[in-house]
DNA sequence: TGTACATCAGTGAACGCGCGTTCACTGATGTAC
DNA sequence: TGTACATCAGTGAACGCGCGTTCACTGATGTAC
């Protein structure tokens, strides 16, 4: 693709490889998904040698590891986007708004940028790291944890049982992540915007329902 | 890993290569997921010479789609499996049921076949083709017309607003499909059995409620 | 019933490719004296 | 304030690898006469 590296480099020194490997590695996924993190090919963007890569980074894992939690920042970022758009209601209408717009943002992500949203989930993670610093967007919060407020406030507005908050993260996030899948790679791939709509709607109206 | 292929041939004309090449694919798929199912190797196990592929398949991927559908058989297969053990009741228990069994079948397979259960949503799909013939499993259905199944007996026991049955699949498979993918590679990967069992019950449960 | 021949499934060898990773190195930096 | 030196970020060249795909081919089959 481009030869050349974006930014001819005057000093010997780098100043921040590490972070410009990781910029080029979302550049990359952003337009090919995970599998288009390639190492050499990172290294070549930012104008260094391949194996100058491996003072940051143990290997192509470790490297694929860092874009897809820098991903996830991006999903919280734009999750928050959706949040600070609510406007000032009382506790209950708030509560229900809020995790509608967790909801909304997590597919307009998936929608938005399908290799980016790939990416963030090609890694195999865990619970223990799900509010790992390194997942978490400009604002401070990881997608995991802005879903987790979400429910804290339906809990405090009255609109979910007690005995029923705790791991309510998994149910909201299994629908909305199931259908962000379904919709970028799955059958639900050819549907027109207003149909993605719809069902993102039609999802979270069950969650709220349903939880 | 192995390089005398399963079975030695006799004959110069295979018999049915195309096959043999498709079940080698999911034995591939099975251990490593969609990026095993590498051509060279697939034909190394069927003890043919790689080019011979060719006769069957355009290219690569047309080997990986092929597989990808045969693995979606066998997600069928896999609820199928708990249907049949539904008991019989009246109808309204009997829907309630068959889309429990449709839920559970889903994540079963997920746990039991994660290699297989990322090739089947490893290729680009549409609804179009949801219920290709290619995708059913032996009792020749798609997962997409076992859940349609259930809803249209939820539908009739009178468990589902008409109103809310058209695309009533996009929710019921969307929760289970994120849930499945978020318990294999997601953040959900290092839960327990039991506490896997139990959120797929209460994702269950929130479908037949939020519905 | 026997033979010529078209069909096409599978062979063997080769291609160009780009990858991840390792080696021994060189050059810039900043700290100790 | 000046200089020796340890540190370590980045270089250059090379490795072995296995991949997907193409080429011109050979061998078995079954059909027409």
């Amino acid at each position: 693709m481009s030869a050349l590296p974006s930014t001819a480099r005057s000093t010997y020194r780098h100043g921040d490889l590490r972070e410009a490997l990781v910029a080029a590695g979302v550049d990359l996924a952003r337009a090919g998904g995970p599998d288009a993190v390639v190492l050499r090919e990172t290294t070549r963007r930012v104008g260094v040698s391949p194996n100058a890569a491996y003072r940051h980074f143990a290997d192509r894992q470790a490297l694929l590891k860092a874009v897809s939690d820098r991903a996830l920042g991006f999903v919280a970022d734009r999750i928050e986007d959706e949040v600070v758009a609510i406007p000032m209601t009382d506790a209950a209408t708030h509560a229900r708004s809020l995790l509608r717009a967790v909801g909304t943002g997590y597919i307009a992500f998936a929608r938005e940028e399908p290799g980016l949203f790939r990416t963030a989930f090609s890694v195999p993670d865990n619970l223990a790291s799900a509010d790992a610093p390194s997942k978490a967007g400009a604002g401070g919060r990881t997608p995991y944890q802005l879903v987790g407020m979400a429910l804290d406030e339906m809990l405090a507005a009255g609109l979910l049982p007690a005995e029923r908050r705790p791991n309510a993260e998994f149910l909201a996030w299994s629908s909305v992540h199931g259908l962000g899948m379904l919709v970028i790679d799955g059958p639900l791939r050819g549907l027109t915007g207003p149909m993605i709509d719809h069902a993102t709607q039609r999802v979270i109206d069950m969650v709220e329902r349903g939880l």
